[in-house]
DNA sequence: CGACGGATTGATCGTGCTCAAATCATGTGG
DNA sequence: CCACATGATTTGAGCACGATCAATCCGTCG
């Protein structure tokens, strides 16, 4: 079911200013040991909650990508975020998700009881404070999210979506996508065949180029010209 | 330069899954009081901050409404939240403000030195995790729009803008827009020709009824059908 | 090799945008 | 009080970008 291309996105996050999900992990993860650090693995595609459930865990990234989306009565999807390897998801201040979590390749996560979260951030100031600059580091993505699904062209998004995926991922210029051009279409609030269609024109203009569908080669200085703010 | 309507415009704040900005008003305001409670009122059209500007105060609206809004380099311009009497507004983790903040009518707020509230919570677990739960709060609201600014249709957008306008309102089924048709169109990422011409369309089907341009009467069964989630 | 799912490309359609004009509301000065 | 100016809103006509429907193309795996 996999693609060895596809297993093998792992790469290390570099800092960015457009990565969702923040590492906190150092107080996190220092409470975190103390309290519950199942691993566990998730197939392509498997739920690993729904919106709407309880918020039992908070999870972190190992390997693998997930992807949180809203859904409308309709069927109409639109993906909140992508998770790397390094981010956390599921930290949710109220007691139920509001996304569905899935794994968009096989994933390997590390789980925390979110009670025990919330008793350490109620004794340790410290923890406290790292999950208000998790929380508004996430906001602060979603508000450039708006910007680029209010307001800009779908070449412009498709643009700002590949910046995105190299900043957050190692080798910069080099980019393996885990995720479908409709899981693509889903986050950027286009449709697969327009997101195909922004990405063959970039191609012909030689802002990048293709190893094949999944692997992507930037020339991040044209790239950025068409991708305004 | 100031209509009356748009001067009356300062109902409480009605609980909601909507509510952009949150109420951590009891904890956060206890300190709030001991370090800076100056007021100050903007004028219509007045910025209270720039994108990128350090952050030095937050901001609470006493009374008016304020727009926080990121612009592309071209003048497009992507309304991130209304700040609606009660609306804590202003309040990043990063010491710079990400968007702009302008008033949208006279507008009082009352101010609070972003440091002495980082100093409180520093101190006291039971701010820093308000302040937590307020930005997860602003984020619960950021995925629910990018939904919408993703997904939704013109109609459903308008809808929802209403409801979410009728729930933030005092009185039921009535609102009196503070804003321009220019702003509402800004927030949903549509143009005002097709905010004005979703409105009318509503009229006509019975959904709403206008007594001005800014005042609406909701019949809120018909709207939420139009609306989807 | 053939089958399958994902991606690309093509042709056409439609929603929402653009450009433009008419209408309405509010405020000003005669 | 009314005529007029101004700005906001509504309405109209035509267009364009991205969506939809459909046909290959391609890579992977049985």
């Amino acid at each position: 079911m996999l693609s060895t291309q596809q297993q093998n996105f792992r790469t290390a996050r570099a800092d960015s200013r457009l990565v969702p999900q923040i590492s906190v992990d150092t107080e996190l993860l220092a409470g975190y040991s103390q309290t519950a650090g199942a691993q566990f693995t998730y197939r392509a595609e498997e739920e690993i909650y729904g919106e709407a459930e309880p918020a039992e865990f908070v999870y972190k990234v190992v390997s693998g990508a997930v992807r949180s989306y809203k859904l409308l009565a309709d069927g109409r999807r639109q993906i909140g975020a992508f998770h790397l390897p390094g981010d956390l998801f599921g930290l949710e201040a109220s007691d139920t998700h509001q996304l569905t979590a899935e794994a968009v390749v096989e994933t390997k996560v590390v789980l925390l009881k979110r009670r025990s979260l919330e008793v350490l951030a109620a004794q340790d100031v410290q923890v406290a404070y790292k999950l208000w600059t998790a929380a508004a580091e996430n906001l602060r993505c979603a508000e450039q999210r708006m910007l680029l699904l209010g307001r800009k062209t779908a070449l412009e998004r498709v643009a700002s979506f590949l910046v995105e995926m190299d900043d957050r991922c190692g080798a910069k210029g080099m980019i393996d996508l885990p995720m479908s051009r409709r899981d693509v279409a889903d986050y950027l609030g286009l449709t697969l065949e327009t997101v195909s269609r922004a990405i063959s024109q970039m191609r012909s203009t030689g802002m990048l180029r293709l190893a094949n569908a999944r692997h992507v080669e930037l020339n991040r200085g044209k790239l950025l010209n068409a991708m305004d703010a």
